[in-house]
DNA sequence: CTGAAAGCGCTAACAG
DNA sequence: CTGTTAGCGCTTTCAG
């Protein structure tokens, strides 16, 4: 097989210019009927497709936009950003864009700058340096963060409504009857991280219930660190009768935890956890968590993007996904 | 801000001709170090950034690879095709090529031929469909499968050792004493799990233990159908002492309806996984599983394909990764 | 509705 | 070591 078929071979083949071949793949209305079955005719016995490159070259544009991941060590294989990925590319999908992948330490190290006209936009996804935002954006990058936000930086943020997500939650433990709730929190990313302790605190707060210095702990965001400080939550007099965690993983730290100390849940304690990863229905008793709806916030950054190519004037800086607590067994 | 400044533009400011700029670039140590200096200076005062579609137009070529997600439903959320993009992803990103991922469906939907000639090869992760692999052999695009095989096509394929990974969790029972093992198959593609079945009939057939018709039972992939199908599996009698699982989901089911009929894991019943998902150590109790390095399978997936791309003449068709049992405290 | 021709930005002989 | 020049395959005025 020699070099594929260009618009040449076709444009001989059919007999007619290499403008009018152009235009029937890309614009068939403005082809005659008749022309455009002989094209397409032509194309067939050649087997030709269209260069995507040399399209991209001659309209100064190309169809790609990437999405990197900017989680230290973590990558596609957190459940979280796996589900960004997922809205992303289903939306993605349908609007003629393809999307490179790739995470923020990757794409460093690759030489950015030789990679970065190769595509229209980029999401980015958790904790991004402000080195590389600002690499984009002098690129004339158009930016979108997603589970992130700077203030004062006026982009384009997606993220879920994590003071809402807690209020559920607190909500839910309160009508319950818990007074003594603790919060084991985790090393997340900042942003979500101060958002979901700041609601927390505020709750607390406003419904006068009792919170002391001891009743907040900070652990690793791993099953074996949550286990060993909750042991320690656990151990406090008056015990905690329930308790917040900022993720999942956490959560199931602390339900092994609870396991091990002979308390039952939720009898004995309440544990909610937060992010309602698919492993929260494998636990035993299932784990009630925060629901957030991921591949919806990836369906939204792939809005914002596209809003952010159309040139549409102001794109919101703030798009907010809705939580929703599902109520399991753990509480 | 104009269009972006161009290799001309460099020229012009450096004062040398667009060749020299452009070898400065791709192969500095062709240029005269001073020459070398003086466009490295006009490309920095200009803010210049070598365009990569105007490059790839010219040496024809992308730097592209994709990577398809080939499973119904299921994307980059299946923890072990994101472990394998994971593995891809960190390797391609070493080998100036950039990843493109989508999934077999939404590749299909947005007319593949257009796309195909923007990407080098192409990596199907799971059971992709035979129109699919035909398409891209037939515009000279090389495959490399991941996690499944088709006999007689001569297609790369990169694979788990499946029938040893049996082999470890088999012996691990037996040595364990048990007698009475059950499987619990899942419908995982059936590459996958033809091989994991037959290795277990094959194993119990070679040690001579009893397999009953109802000690294989076949289940939807999801924890509610193998809970249910697990309180069918254990209340056979004499019930089994063990369950061999087809992947990680599936045991979590078993060990829910162990739970809910007051068995004790791993006195009265011993569970085993596959796939070693991430989930395993938050279950309580912790999960035994044959592990599957994912990630060295998506790294192995790239030097196959880089083989393939740099026409090395033959590349093995099979590339097994071996498994390793992960022995915890279900069994 | 169709054709001719001028690029898009870079690379790769080839010649000096 | 460096410059000249001819493309790479497609789009897009501008005429006809």
């Amino acid at each position: 097989m020699s070099s594929a078929p260009s618009i040449y071979d076709v444009s001989r083949l059919s007999g007619v210019s290499t403008a009018t071949v152009s235009r029937t793949f890309s614009c068939p209305s403005r082809v005659k009927e008749a022309t455009r079955r002989k094209v397409y005719e032509a194309a067939e016995a050649l087997n030709y497709s269209p260069n995507a490159i040399a399209r991209s070259m001659a309209i100064q544009r190309t169809d790609k936009i990437a999405y990197l991941i900017c989680k230290q060590g973590a990558t596609i294989l957190d459940e979280f950003y796996a589900g960004i990925c997922d809205g992303i590319l289903h939306t993605v999908n349908r609007t003629d864009y393809q999307l490179l992948v790739s995470t923020e330490e990757d794409w460093k190290l690759s030489g950015a700058t030789a990679q970065s006209k190769s595509i229209e936009g980029v999401i980015l996804g958790g904790k991004a340096e402000m080195s590389l935002i600002s690499e984009f954006r002098a690129q004339g990058i158009p930016v979108v963060l997603v589970n992130y936000f700077v203030p004062g930086l006026e982009l384009p943020s997606v993220v879920a409504d994590e003071a809402g997500g807690v209020r559920q939650a607190m909500e839910h433990l309160i009508s319950r009857g818990h007074k003594r709730i603790a919060m084991l929190a985790g090393r997340l990313n900042p942003y979500v991280l101060s958002e979901r302790y700041n609601a927390f605190v505020a709750i607390m707060k406003e419904r006068e219930l009792p919170l002391k210095p001891n009743d907040v702990k900070m652990c690793d965001p791993d099953v074996k660190s949550a286990e060993a400080a909750a042991r320690e939550l656990l151990s406090l007099a008056p015990r905690p009768t329930a308790v917040l965690c900022a993720n999942d993983v956490i959560a199931a730290g602390v339900c092994k935890a609870a396991h091990r100390l002979g308390l039952r849940l939720p009898e004995d304690l309440a544990v909610v956890g937060y992010d309602d990863a698919s492993f929260c229905t494998m636990l035993d008793p299932e784990l009630t968590s925060v629901h957030i709806d991921c591949r919806r916030m990836g369906e939204l950054c792939v809005e914002r993007m596209t809003e952010l190519l159309g040139e549409k004037p102001d794109v919101s800086e703030f798009t907010v996904v809705p939580t929703e607590l599902i109520v399991r067994r753990s509480s």
